[in-house]
DNA sequence: GTTTGTTTTGACAAATCAAATAAGATTAAT
DNA sequence: ATTAATCTTATTTGATTTGTCAAAACAAAC
């Protein structure tokens, strides 16, 4: 699963940067803008996957930018956050109205932020219900039920083995070195040997045969065509 | 979509007219009604979709009126939302016990009481997409009675058990991690660890058996298909 | 046929995870 | 007010998964 991008307008440098590092702590990709010209026109650019927004701004206020968001058919959908000094009625009913996806209420508090933020891009991407199931061969690699099936015959992998299995399929006949299947499947900032990935291609040939995954001397692993 | 209907019950006059002139400006169909009693009949005869009601009122208060609403089966899915002088905790804790929606205080901000019964109204059309009882296995699912059928035995799981799987066996045979899990039953702004979730699943293999809730190891539970 | 670089294999150690308890906290019922 | 039920947290335990290492096997090149 490749980074996810977040859009943060603030007109407060510190805060800016206090978000940014936790952020990026979970994982995500992070932007910054410090005024709503340059929010809206980072969003034009990056296209992110959620965006967090400041109410309070000099000039183009948060409400505004959420407007024009809103009406931009390429950016409408992008789910937002927005950031309210304390809970002001009149301002988070006219967000609301607008299309804001949720409310955080400063001082934000870290946790708060971070699990608010995967609720609202969870329920996001719930709705875009894209079914996972990849059909390769005689298998059916079904993400959604972490479960793989040839025929009537279910082989349930463990989690790392799925993973691995699930990329290389989806990259069906492309070859992948060791370190792109550590960084694709263990993560970008982990350390492992990568002869690891040799250990799981081995387990998983065990339990479906080896008839799927090919070696490729001296690159890596390649997904039969 | 047709009009929507609101029933208002409160003995002030003048709000009542207040409140009508207001929602009739937004759409709404509205039915008044002067005391419970009245509240009561109206709702019988016109299955209104939401019920705006006021707390204290002479005889019959709105506590009173919203238990039986809640105990007549053709009108205990009516959303409703209390009206109270101002923000008594004690009476405020009651009526969320007994199936309140929301609060509003009084004095009402119109702004506020629109956006508030349109919210309302909005998540529970979402409910309303839930089928009410679940069949799956041998299983009889009932959310409205928060009860577990199989064959003649009979269930009683308490309230977050019985929620819990019925997330479950409503997206049967997909894995869902623990923190959607949580953000599904418990909510999505309530903080509580992650493992909370094996105790309930427990619970529920206690009394069910364990061949229902499947666990995947390391991503989460799954209801078996 | 040997060398060299590489993968496979087997054995094992470390890390992780979930089940099972137990006990504390909160909430409902009497 | 007391008791009981439910919900949540913390801890222990056992099992599985994950990761490492090194020897064996293999294949291509010389």
């Amino acid at each position: 699963m490749s980074k996810q991008t977040i859009l943060v307008v603030d007109d407060e440098q510190d805060l800016l940067d206090l978000i940014e590092y936790n952020l990026k702590k979970e994982g995500f990709k992070v932007l910054k803008a410090e005024n709503g010209e340059q929010g809206i026109m980072a969003a034009r650019e990056h296209k992110p996957n959620l965006v967090l927004l400041d109410i309070m701004m000099p000039k183009m206020g948060g409400i505004e930018v959420c407007d024009q968001m809103r009406s931009d058919p390429e950016l409408k959908h992008i789910p937002i956050i927005f950031l309210t000094a304390r809970s002001d009625e009149r301002t988070e009913i006219e967000g609301l109205d607008k299309g804001a996806d949720d409310f955080i209420t400063k001082p934000i508090s870290t946790t708060k932020l971070i699990s608010r933020i995967k609720a609202v891009l969870r329920r996001f991407d719930e709705n875009q219900e894209q079914v996972q199931v990849l059909e390769v061969h005689d298998l059916k690699i079904d993400k959604d039920r972490y479960i793989v099936l040839r025929g009537n015959e279910e082989f349930q992998l463990p989690r790392k083995e799925f993973e691995l299995l699930y990329y290389l399929a989806s990259k069906r006949g492309k070859v992948r070195d060791r370190q792109t299947l550590l960084n694709k499947v263990w993560g970008d900032n982990i350390y492992v040997v990568d002869r690891t990935v040799d250990v799981h291609v081995r387990k998983i040939r065990e339990k479906l045969g080896d008839h799927y995954i090919e070696t490729v001397k001296g690159v890596g692993y390649r997904f039969k065509e």
